[in-house]
DNA sequence: CGTTACCTGAAA
DNA sequence: TTTCAGGTAACG
């Protein structure tokens, strides 16, 4: 589900409400998703590890968001439907998909649910990070057109399965891959190789321009994104191709199909992505 | 490289 | 009943 402007306005919303909060308590309602200094399922440890804590500031590294804490760092990844949500009111009754709850100090509490059981939380000192995290590669935001054709380029696969790659640009996803190919006029199967100077260009920066967009518009909900208030994001109106497949392309006029690239499905116009 | 597994639930 | 879903890691 998440991708870089959903775990964006995650962080924006959930930051101000939890930064130099102490976390006094945790549930876990299911310890699945806790990887406790590289132990999986470790609820003990984790609660351990996090309890009488201070949040220190929440940021994020492509879909992966970091909770700074005194001593460790808190690795949270949503995956497919995962959210983390803050309330304040201790009447409200978690879903059957909260998982873990962190309980504030001051009455607050972030809860994480998640329907699939994708997401996982990592907890870690010594500077250690989770595997995923150590080859990730750079977001569209922190590199210059430059870096971005040197990277993009540099595989024979189709393009969007490089765009989807976390380890060449990080933060892309199914939904913002269509987008910005959509409006780049790039056909998705293209080997990323093959693109020229121009198209590569357009590439750079309908990505960035896409991903802008979405963050400004809260990310897009089809049916279990929230933010970090629980709200939905409204960025799903602005979408061209993705879930649009039989729909007209706005710009020739022709039908949004669907495809299968790099073994997820595509959608494209194919009069308009060459 | 492409394919499969990991899960649950909604929709076809 | 089957297929599909915003992601990633482990296969062959």
């Amino acid at each position: 589900m998440p991708e870089l402007p959903e775990v964006e306005t995650v962080r924006a919303t959930l930051e101000p409400v939890i930064k130099g909060k102490r976390i006094a308590g945790v549930s876990v309602r299911s310890s699945h998703c806790l990887v406790t200094y590289g132990r999986e399922g470790d609820a003990q440890g984790f609660c351990e590890g996090v309890c009488g804590r201070v949040i220190r500031g929440l940021a994020r590294r492509g879909k992966y968001l970091l909770f700074g804490l005194d001593d460790s760092l808190l690795v949270v990844h949503l995956r497919m439907t995962g959210a983390l949500v803050y309330s304040q009111d201790p009447a409200a009754v978690p879903s059957r998909h909260t998982h873990v709850i962190l309980r504030l100090e001051d009455g607050g509490e972030v809860r994480f649910q998640d329907q699939r059981r994708f997401g996982r939380l990592w907890l870690e000192r010594d500077g250690s990070v989770p595997q995923g995290l150590t080859k990730l590669g750079p977001d569209p935001f922190e590199i210059d057109e430059a870096g971005f054709l040197l990277r993009v380029r540099a595989s024979r696969r189709p393009v969007k399965a490089v765009l989807l790659d976390q380890e060449v640009v990080s933060g892309v996803g199914n939904i913002y891959a269509d987008e910005a190919l959509y409006a780049a006029g790039i056909h998705p199967s293209r080997p990323a190789f093959s693109l020229a100077d121009e198209e590569a260009s357009r590439l750079y920066r309908a990505v960035r321009e896409i991903l802008r967009l979405a963050i400004a518009h809260g990310g897009t909900t089809f049916s279990d994104y929230r933010d970090g208030l629980g709200r939905p994001g409204g960025n799903a109106a602005n979408l061209t191709v993705y879930r649009q497949e039989g729909g007209r392309c706005r710009r020739c006029g022709g039908i949004i199909v669907r495809l299968r690239v790099g073994g997820r499905t595509a959608r494209c116009c194919p009069g308009c992505q060459t």
